[in-house]
DNA sequence: ATCGAAACAGACTAGTCGGTTTGTTTAAGG
DNA sequence: CCTTAAACAAACCGACTAGTCTGTTTCGAT
C-alpha cells in the first residue's frame, strides 16, 4: 500500500524501533538506524525532518498497535465470555497465550522506554506515551466497573487501580523477565494477576479447578 | 567520612544519579555532571577512568541502598508482627509509608533504567541489575516459603513469583506513576498487592476490618 | 620546612552526532 | 516525449562527546 517510500519509511521505523528497544532513543543514532535499515542519510531525512520527528512516529505507531491489540483481544474475550467478569479474566488469559507464543522472546514497550528518557522528548510525544497508557484505563473501565457493581469485591477495589495493576504487572514482568533472561516470568506474573481477580470477585469456591474458559464458554 | 577526595566523587555520582533518572545514561553526558555537580573535568577523570565506570559505581551504591532498604523494613516487619505472611503484609504497608513521606516525588529504580539500555553496559555492569533483582527474592523468599507452608494459599503460587510480583507492582507503578504525574498510584498499587496476599492466604474472614497492624503488634 | 602523592584544574583532540546541501534517479501525468 | 515532483544518494558541516595531557594545588608524613 502507498507508493514506494513508504516501504523505506517502514523499514527505517522497523529499524530503529528494533534498536531502541535494545539501548533506549538517545543511544540509537541515526547513522545506526541508516545501516540497519540499509538506507542513506538522504533517505531519512527526507521522511523524517528531525530525530525527534521520528521518535514521535515511533511511538504513535506503537500506540495505535498496543490499542488495537487490547481492543481485539477485549472482543476476542466477549465472544469467549458473557459477564464481564470472565471476560476480564479470559482477557488476561489471552494475553498470557500472545506472551507465550513468542518463545523466549520478551515483548518491550516503548511507553516505558521513553518515560525513562523522559527528558529528551517533547511534551507533545510525552502526551503520546500518557494517552497510551491512559487507553488501558479507558478500555477495561467498563468491564471493571461492571464486575465490581456485580460480583461485590472482597476488598476495596476501583476500575483504574485494576487496570493499572494490570498494566503494572506487565511492565514489571518485562523488565523482571529481560533482567533474567526468562521469558516465563511475564506470563507467571499475569497468572498471579488473575489469581487476584479470581479471589477479589470470589464467585468460585476458593478450592475450585482453574478451568475457567470451559464455565463460561456458553453464551 | 573518608579524606577530601571522597566528597568530589560523592557529589559527581549524586548528580550524575540524578541526571539518569531524568533522561537515561546514554543522554546524560559526562560534560552534563560536571556541570552540575560542579566540579571540572580533571576532577571526574581522577575518580573514574571511564564514563562506563561511573555507570558501574552508580549501580552498585544504588545496588547496596535497596538492599539495605529492603532488610531494614524486613526487619521492622519482623518486629511488628510475629508470622511470616503477617510480617510480610506489614512490610507492603511500610513500603506505602516510605513512598508516601515522599509527597509528590515519585522514586527510580536505576536498574530499571539500565534494562532498558542494556546494551550500553558490560556483562558485569548488568550482572550487578540482575543480582540487585534477584536479592529481593532471595530475602524476600524464607517469608513467602513460610506462608506458603503455613497458610495454605488459594491459588498456586511460588514464593519467587509472589516476591516478583512485589517487584513488578513497584517497577510498573513507578512508570505509570512517572507518566501520569501522579504519586499516588504506587502506593495504591502495593495496597492491591496487598489485598492479593491477604485473599490468597484467606486466613481472615473476606469482610474483616483492614487494620492489620494492630492486630499483629503482638509480640 | 620538605617531600610526595592524591586531588584537582582546564586546554586540547579525535571521533561521532544530528542535520544540511547539492545533485541524481524514478515514475506518474499531460 | 516532456515536465515535475517525490524519492533517494552522499559529501559535508558545526556542535558535541568521551577521554587525554600538562600542569597546579592541597595536605599529611617526615
Amino acid at each position: 500500500m502507498g507508493k514506494d517510500g513508504s516501504q523505506t519509511k517502514r523499514a527505517i521505523m522497523d529499524a530503529a524501533e528494533r534498536l531502541v528497544f535494545l539501548r533506549g532513543f538517545a543511544a540509537t543514532s541515526v547513522d545506526d538506524v541508516l545501516s540497519a535499515a540499509g538506507v542513506t542519510k538522504g533517505a531519512f531525512f527526507h521522511h523524517f525532518r528531525t530525530k525527534a520527528e521520528l521518535g514521535q512516529a515511533l511511538v504513535e505507531r506503537f500506540a495505535r498497535r498496543d490499542r488495537a491489540h487490547l481492543e481485539r483481544n477485549i472482543q476476542r474475550a466477549e465472544r469467549l465470555a458473557s459477564d464481564p467478569l470472565t471476560q476480564l479474566l479470559v482477557l488476561v488469559g489471552l494475553f498470557e497465550e500472545d506472551i507465550e507464543s513468542l518463545g523466549s522472546e520478551i515483548p518491550a514497550c516503548l511507553f516505558a522506554c521513553y518515560i525513562y528518557e523522559a527528558q529528551l522528548f517533547d511534551e507533545r510525544t510525552l502526551n503520546i506515551v500518557a494517552e497510551g497508557l491512559q487507553a488501558w484505563r479507558e478500555l477495561l473501565r467498563p468491564k471493571f466497573e461492571a464486575a465490581i457493581r456485580h460480583c461485590e469485591p472482597q476488598r476495596i477495589a476501583s476500575a483504574d487501580e485494576l487496570a493499572d495493576l494490570l498494566l503494572a504487572t506487565i511492565e514489571g514482568g518485562m523488565i523482571l523477565g529481560r533482567s533474567h533472561r526468562d521469558a516465563t516470568i511475564l506470563p507467571r506474573q499475569l497468572r498471579q494477576y488473575r489469581n487476584y481477580l479470581e479471589l477479589l470477585f470470589a464467585r468460585w469456591i476458593p478450592a475450585a479447578a482453574p478451568g475457567l474458559v470451559a464455565v463460561a464458554a456458553e453464551k
